[in-house]
RNA sequence: UGGGGUGUCGCCAAGCGGUAAGGCACCGGGUUUUGAUCCCGGCAUACGCAGGUUCGAAUCCUGCCACCCCAGCCA
């Protein structure tokens, strides 16, 4: 299953390893903004990161890329720190802050100040604005661009001292207000914000810049190799222009791949913000969400995600990937791994009418082809559910379940026949009154009778009551938009089924089953008596008459 | 309409001048006490389009087209 991936990024890892002067070490980082919480799109940058520190025997930080004190806390950081070990990567000793190095950083501001490459501006936000020009226009230089660096490096230490506003001014590189690229349009490197930091409270108020920090924490980690999102390719030139104007030793590349797209969700945190906002959602962690928290509420595996990422590739393409390919990966992961019970999402009370009435326990394995998961007691009586879906009167041609007059196997059971069915004032079916074969018993057949095929139950004596929340994609359209997100949102992405359930499952420490012939189920962790569908069973059984429609 | 990117099967994705890997999906068939799993087989004369170079081009050149990103004191 692990096959080695292989990418561009890879190759050029190995290039650069293959230069005779070059660095022997591949060090990299995941550098998240503590301000929301991360999701399957994050996974693959943190795959990526991790996964290719761990291939090439270096190793890789999660550093915190805290430079905007209004929007983090350490809420996230815990979520954050959180979610990378859940998804299997060690990060203890290697949690770093972008808020760690401010220090440094000042320095190296204080460096370019020096060398006349960067300015203290006064002009105020919009004026900056208004003299950046256009995507097609230049833009005009500042009427502070000259300053001298002493003046510049008083007013740099002014605005540290806590003596201005709020806005009042900024620190910004001195390239080219010409510049086709608007990044290289004098950019602020540092700002005034008289704002509580979560990590390092009031000890500051002038704060770096994204642009101005990234670069300098990559080279003070001795980052190898900075991975990013494409985005930030424009990024790139200014990335090189800071560390070309300062004298750290280290020179890290940044290289860029595309994000992860998955149909039928959205990924961006306003559009998160809002399904949890307006109620679309019940929290950052709703099983519908692609939020780590919610897919681990869903009951998603690591395992599952790692594969997903792996399966996705890493380019430079703009993709968006089928809901399929993570549902193929998350039954490949609990296939093997997890526990079968006998599980009914819509109840049709069975009356066997020949059975002496006297409770009986069965066994079954927990897993046909893993014996040694154990077994299980199963209780059996002569009343039962099944699921309404298995029975029906008239049966399409190859219906291999349950119909007047015809017998079917009661997974590691007996053999039943359908003699009559009981229908309510309402024209419900009500009951079914079913004979056994005694001698049909799983394992001990010698009834000879070859039944249409086999269906799940549960005895009804013993039925746990269980809530199923059957989880579907959050939107019916493949690519949700922000201007029609609500009208999107797809009305069956949740539907409730009072169910019952198996005792030896409802009971007992497993959390994550397969519910045979239904699907993938996990536990949920707070609600009590509730079992969330991961993912259903493949199905490519299809009537004849009706053909399944996309 | 400036700059930076990307275009190979429905969705991903190999390919790096020598004659289109693989996965998902889909379609057949086999095994099966889960219509699951598993196993076999099928699935791009064709690489955005048009020219050109070459014995030979998805790969090189030229032009065009489409889509994505950029005008935060966000990251």
């Amino acid at each position: 299953m692990a096959e080695p991936a292989t990418d561009f990024i890879r190759q050029q890892i190995d290039r650069d390893l293959a230069k005779p002067d070059g660095s022997r070490e591949v060090i990299t980082r995941f550098p998240p903004e503590p301000n929301g919480y991360l999701h399957i799109g994050h996974a693959k940058s943190i795959c990526l990161n991790f996964g290719i520190a761990e291939e090439y025997g270096g190793h890789a930080y999660l550093r915190f890329d805290d430079t905007n004190p209004l929007a983090e806390s350490d809420e996230y950081v815990e979520a954050i720190e959180r979610d990378v070990a859940w998804l299997g990567f060690d990060v203890s000793g290697r949690v770093t802050f972008a808020s760690g190095y401010f220090e440094a950083l000042y320095e190296c501001a204080l460096e370019l100040i020096r060398k006349g490459k960067a300015f203290v501006c006064s002009l105020s936000q919009a004026e900056i604005r208004a003299t950046r020009g256009t995507l097609t226009e230049p833009g005009t230089n500042s009427p502070y661009r000259d300053r001298t660096a002493d003046e510049n490096q008083d007013l740099f230490a002014r605005m540290r001292a806590s003596e201005f506003p709020d806005g009042t001014h900024v620190l910004r590189a001195r390239i080219d207000m010409a510049s086709p690229n608007l990044n290289m349009r004098d950019p602020v490197l540092y700002r005034i914000r008289h704002a509580a930091h979560h990590n390092v409270g009031e000890a500051w108020v002038i704060y770096p810049t994204y642009d101005f920090t990234h670069c300098i924490c990559d080279a003070l980690e001795n980052i190898t190799h900075s991975l990013c999102t494409l985005e930030f390719e424009d990024h790139r030139p200014l990335y090189d222009w800071v560390l070309d104007n300062l004298s750290l030793n280290a020179r890290p590349q940044q290289i860029e791949f595309s994000r992860l797209g998955l149909e039928h969700t959205v990924m961006s945190k306003r559009l998160l913000q809002r399904l949890v906002d307006e109620g679309v959602v019940d929290g950052w962690d709703d099983p519908r969400l692609p939020t780590l928290a919610g897919l681990r509420r869903r009951g998603v595996t690591p395992g599952a995600i790692r594969d997903f990422c792996r399966r996705a590739g890493v380019t430079k393409q703009d993709n968006q990937l089928e809901v399929e390919l993570l549902e193929f990966c998350v039954r490949s992961d609990l296939e093997d791994s997890t526990p079968r019970a006998l599980g009914v999402v819509k109840p049709l009370k069975v009356r066997l009418t020949n059975h002496p009435g006297s409770e009986e326990t069965l066994e079954a394995p927990w897993h046909q082809r893993r014996p040694e998961m154990g077994t299980r007691r199963l209780p059996f009586g002569p009343e039962l559910y099944i699921d309404r879906d298995d029975f029906t009167f008239s049966p399409p041609p190859k219906w291999k379940r349950l119909s007047p007059g015809a017998h079917v196997r009661l997974r590691y059971a007996y053999i039943i026949r359908c003699d009559e069915v009981v229908t309510g004032a309402d024209g419900e079916i009500s009951e079914l009154r079913c004979a056994y074969l005694p001698d049909s018993r799983s394992g001990s057949d010698t009834s000879g009778v070859k039944p249409a095929g086999v269906i799940h139950w549960v005895a009804a004596h013993a039925a746990e009551p269980v809530q199923l929340r059957l989880y579907d994609r959050l939107f019916r359209v493949r690519n949700p938009k922000g201007g029609s997100l609500i009208d999107d949102v797809n009305p069956a992405s949740l539907v409730t089924a009072s169910g019952f359930l198996e005792p030896a499952a409802a009971t007992g420490g497993k959390t994550h089953f397969q519910f045979e012939r239904v699907g993938y189920f996990h536990r949920d962790p707070v609600l009590h008596r509730t079992f969330n569908r991961i993912a259903s069973l493949r199905d490519s059984w299809r009537p004849a008459t009706a053909p399944k429609c996309a």
